[in-house]
DNA sequence: TCTGGGGTCCTAGGACCC
DNA sequence: TCTGGGGTCCTAGGACCC
């Protein structure tokens, strides 16, 4: 096997600079729901000494000063950039899997034989440059853990000019006899501190050890990821996403919220985009589930956790059917007296549609069109800005995230197009 | 004053069944 | 005096990913 990873430099922070060139060699860092902390910048951010989720309020004063500029972050845009690099993969390859937002493993067997497999790098990177403006680098080696290597060495080797290609063996002992152990794919900072007290500290010493005891030790993930490490396939292409088992919608407020009124709001808005996101899986849902949380960091508040479910009767993606379930949960996880700051709504225990067993005792209790109206719902919500809502999710919605520095979604509406005078 | 959101997989232990 | 064996399902917790 021979595969490819290709993965975007910084890519929200890219995004923002695909459509403000004049951001070019500037200090980016884009931020979290809230402006809460940072979750993405340039390399310039990281010279000046940014890192990775720090918390805004923290760093902005010096930041700005800097010369640095900051993003909330810009869903809409970043899907849409993310889609046209992918679509410009599968022109690349024959086969490939979208791992994540930045992300996309290629299937290089094919190609291996009549291209010099660096080559082919270069190329797939000037071809994602050109058409879409977005800088990435390609990792290639015969197992996807090694194309994550490979990846690594190209993100921190300048010299490679972001192309590295790990078939031949001697190579991937080099490189993995100088990269530390967490950076691994599948190896986080647990794993770490267990590894690095059993005397590992590089990929190559892991790579080394035995299956057996690693086995033993800790679980067949690792084993799998040793095994990987070491050349032989274990990890395959998935190359169609498969159904999820659960989707999750929660969000910190925008300020702390107190009553059940408000929770109740915040909830019904998380479960209408929660049953929209089902239908798109086309999946129903037998249990709900709603949790809420106070503020962790307000050491002065008196803090309260806590998560609900209820199983349906009968499985739906009923917008309506789950609103009241989360309505009578959010009521129950509730309390009084407490400043609220984070609520979500999960569902899961998911069924395609028609496959479940009903139960003779209780009445059927499906609506009657309910999936037509959910489908137009959808399909209205799809094309224009006035969205259907229920009354539930309210309107004004004072318990909504602020996001002040966001940048116009120049290719997904009308209005905010790039205008060129 | 201000600290993100959304997922997956594996394991161990308990309940329960025949 | 002596108290089995084999299996499934569910849940909570831990670990990882981007």
């Amino acid at each position: 096997m021979t595969y490819a990873l290709v993965d975007c430099n910084s890519f929200y922070a890219s995004c923002e600079r695909v459509f403000r060139p004049d951001l070019k060699d500037r200090p980016i860092v884009v931020l979290s729901n809230n402006d809460g902390c940072v979750v993405a910048l340039s390399k310039e951010a990281k010279k000046v000494g940014i890192k990775m989720c720090e918390p805004w309020f923290k760093i902005k004063d010096s930041f700005t000063r800097q010369g640095g500029v900051a993003f909330s972050s810009n869903y809409e845009l970043y899907a849409d950039i993310s889609a046209r690099v992918m679509q410009t993969l599968e022109y690349s390859a024959p086969r490939i899997e979208i791992y994540s937002i930045d992300e996309a493993f290629l299937d290089l067997s094919g190609v291996s034989s009549c291209t010099e497999l660096e080559q082919f790098g270069r190329e797939c990177q000037e071809k994602v440059k050109c058409w879409t403006g977005m800088p990435v680098r390609v990792g290639i080696g015969p197992t996807k853990t090694l194309a994550k290597a490979a990846s690594y060495g190209a993100k921190k080797y300048l010299a490679t000019g972001g192309v590295v290609d790990l078939s031949k063996k001697e190579r991937q002992r080099k490189l993995m006899s100088i990269m530390p152990i967490e950076e691994i794919w599948g190896v986080g900072s647990r794993l770490k501190q267990h590894l690095n007290k059993m005397g590992i500290t590089t990929a190559l010493e892991l790579a080394d050890t035995d299956t057996k005891l690693i086995r033993r030790r800790f679980s067949i993930v690792l084993e799998r990821t040793v095994m990987e490490l070491r050349g032989y396939p274990c990890i395959g292409l998935e190359e169609h996403p498969s159904t999820k088992k659960e989707i999750v919608v929660s969000r910190t407020f925008g300020k702390k919220v107190t009553t059940l009124e408000s929770i109740n709001e915040a909830v019904s808005d998380y479960a209408a985009r929660a049953a929209e996101k089902l239908r798109r899986e086309n999946q129903y849902c037998r249990v709900v589930s709603v949790f809420a949380r106070t503020n962790p960091f307000r050491l002065q508040d008196q803090q309260y956790s806590n998560i609900l479910s209820c199983k349906l009767n009968l499985p739906t993606n009923d917008t309506r059917d789950i609103l009241q379930v989360t309505k009578m949960l959010s009521r129950k996880v509730y309390k009084s007296g407490y400043n609220f700051i984070k609520a979500g709504v999960m569902l899961s225990d998911f069924y395609d549609k028609g496959v479940y067993q009903s139960d003779f005792f209780i009445p059927d209790s499906r609506r009657p069109k309910s999936e037509k109206l959910m489908k137009t719902i959808d399909k209205i919500n799809a094309t224009s800005e006035n969205r259907v809502t229920f009354a539930a999710q309210g309107v004004r919605k004072p318990w909504s995230m602020h996001r002040h520095f966001q940048s116009p979604k120049y290719t997904t509406n009308w209005d905010e197009l790039l205008v060129v005078s």
